[in-house]
DNA sequence: AAGTGGTCTAGACCACGAC
DNA sequence: TCGTGGTCTAGACCACTTC
């Protein structure tokens, strides 16, 4: 049994062999397909396909017309995998569930969400536990809408998209992060059992619609000895 | 002037909207490409190519010899843009090298740098401004390789990724983030000038050759009132 | 006019899965 | 055996860039 990779992806590596080694630098012409079909003797389709997956990948673009060329490479792009509940050193294991309640916003967060402060917004607050320690206090603000879930069993154990899942297709949902670190207040000390200084990071997430209108914001306080959010590049 | 979007994007935009819309659920199997040629009165060829930009766009997945799935989607992935020199609220506009030196190891980096405790490391320590007022700490340790660039002018502005820019290609360069929270130790709050409660955010980077060796790690001590990071969805 | 990439066709053969 | 997706070919026509 010989395993044959497929002719497309060693001329894949070909290339990237090339762009990695100098050979062709950012801003270099690939050469032509043309000219790749001869190099290699494949038809242009094949060299297409290579030339489609490097694109994909970053390492080319093309200019209709002129050619393709060697991208010059991003070197700040990482992807984070977050969820409220789940980090690389640790996980929630328990949630209490303090507080659902409609409410109407007041000046920032009407702003936040994009609404009128006269309109309705469901706002859960929650504890996340691990292993009986009280480790983030978690705040979510979702516009109301009907046949939104309030009940209780079906909030306290969500992560935020899960929260709209009734509403949205999660395939349509574009959210955001913003995270920053902040000294904790008063409320939050007593909710966290914090009694020394100690540094929260925190997380907030907006959830917006496929047409870009806010559906919800939230914002959890890690305690800082209690998560590392992870990001690797490609 | 009439623009006319190719065949094989309709084709992508129809099949999303049934994802989107729920006609088509995640586990479900998407008509064969056979089936979806003579919907839509094209080659497979053109089929093809619409379903491979839904696999790419994570919408679909293939099992040779089955068919073509509906993906299950990914709720918690998102991409962050870091460099240590810019964020969102905040950019570092003037930079001071603190300290250069070719150091040994302690324990602890030795095994970050999977490295014995005999080998030459260079340390290198920074401040980052913003209008003057000291708004990071920053802290890299490099391994030692012939020809690297130790000369000043080099390293003082130099992203971390910028700093290994003789000896890797760029492409080839993993990277790594570790995001947290601490309170600051004495040494920084008198780096930063912080003389009440303030929390840091931490930002660790590792980068890694291609071969999934360590490079180096840098660590940057922010501020928590001066930087914010933003991610998002796709 | 010549060269480039973008789109599309109508086939072909293969490996794999289900029956 | 039949249907499925994976690979590959040898063309074609188009729009665009360059000269």
């Amino acid at each position: 049994m010989i395993m044959v990779s497929p002719v497309y992806l060693s001329i894949v590596e070909d290339i990237k062999t090339r762009i990695n080694s100098g050979g062709l630098k950012p801003g270099d012409a690939v050469p032509s397909e043309k000219a790749l079909c001869e190099e290699y003797g494949v038809s242009r389709m094949t060299v297409r396909k290579s030339l489609t997956i490097l694109a994909n990948e970053g390492y080319i673009y093309s200019i209709p017309g002129k050619g393709n060329f060697v991208q010059e490479p991003v070197l700040n792009k990482y992807t984070i995998f977050y969820d409220e509940m789940n980090n690389s050193i640790n996980s929630v294991d328990q949630t209490k569930l303090l507080e659902v309640n409609i409410i109407m916003p007041d000046e920032k967060l009407a702003n936040d969400l994009q609404i009128t402060k006269n309109k309705n917004v469901i706002m859960i607050r929650r504890l996340f536990y691990t292993d009986g320690v009280p480790v983030a206090y978690d705040v979510k603000y979702l516009l109301y809408q009907k046949g939104m879930p309030i009940v209780e069993k079906e909030i306290e154990h969500a992560t935020f998209p899960e929260m709209l899942s009734t509403k949205v297709s999660h395939f349509a949902l574009k959210k955001e992060l913003i995270i920053h670190a902040v000294i904790p207040d008063e409320q939050i000390k007593r909710h966290l059992n914090i009694y020394n200084e100690l540094a929260l990071l925190v997380v907030e997430q907006k959830l917006y619609s496929s047409d870009n209108k806010p559906m919800g914001l939230g914002i959890t306080y890690f305690r800082g000895d209690y998560i590392k959010l992870q990001g690797i590049s490609q």
